[in-house]
DNA sequence: ACAAGTACTTACCCCAAAGTATGTAACCAT
DNA sequence: ATGGTTACATACTTTGGGGTAAGTACTTGT
């Protein structure tokens, strides 16, 4: 019987970061190798799932749909789907997922800048 | 006949984002849960080791030097260790990791607006 | 003699994120 | 009736980031 392990250090931690630092809030919502992908190609403009998957052909369709389920529960990520024959839904930008634009556009300077290597 | 593995389509996704997406290319150097709150403290000035670690409780050791470690090959921290007898190290931000300021900036702008739930 | 401080190093474990593979429901064209 | 398309779901495996714990070398204070 050996202790229920708390398994929680990295969620205390994890938990102390969230509150006390807003890079790692933010990080959060834009971080795995795909996010910042799949936002990129939102910004511009809405796009079909199909649509999404064939710009960024690499991505496999559980990591993709995953992620969008996930920015849909932050609301950086609006679906839309019709209840037509074969589906349609379409997925965009949230207010907060455009905001995002600056923040990843300072990304982007800073990677332009120091990229050099 | 079902292929040599590779071990690693993980890697090659990796390397295409890093490559290709600038986002990325950030967020693995400041990735990781501790990163943004060691640049953080760095902010306000170089600090010892030492300072480091009581300034931030909950890190290990062991994380706080291999963050500063991947941080010094990625030339965002400059280490300086003086040769005295007990060992005085002391680690500073470089113009790179400082230029991170405006990055970290705009992160905490959205968190700002966008972290009310 | 022994604890304490300074700046690490090393071996080991655990878990959650990422990837693999396959299935599903509804319809349409051939 | 068979295959293709659309938008998913779900079971299983892998891997690497993060954590635990302990050790090292050298010196000062008591």
């Amino acid at each position: 019987m050996t202790a229920v392990k708390e398994s929680s250090t990295r969620n205390f931690n994890k938990g102390i970061a969230l509150t006390s630092c807003p890079v790692t809030f933010v990080m959060e919502k834009i971080g795995g190798y795909w996010k910042p992908i799949i936002i990129f190609h939102l910004m511009s403009g809405p796009k079909r799932y199909s649509e999404l998957k064939r710009a960024i052909p690499q991505i496999t369709e559980k990591m993709l749909i995953q992620h969008l389920k996930q920015m849909q529960n932050d609301d950086l990520v609006r679906r839309d789907a019709q209840a037509v024959v074969p589906p349609v839904v379409t997925y965009s930008l949230t207010k907060s997922g455009q905001d995002l634009f600056h923040v990843l556009n300072s990304m982007v300077d800073w990677a332009v800048k120091n990229g050099s290597v």
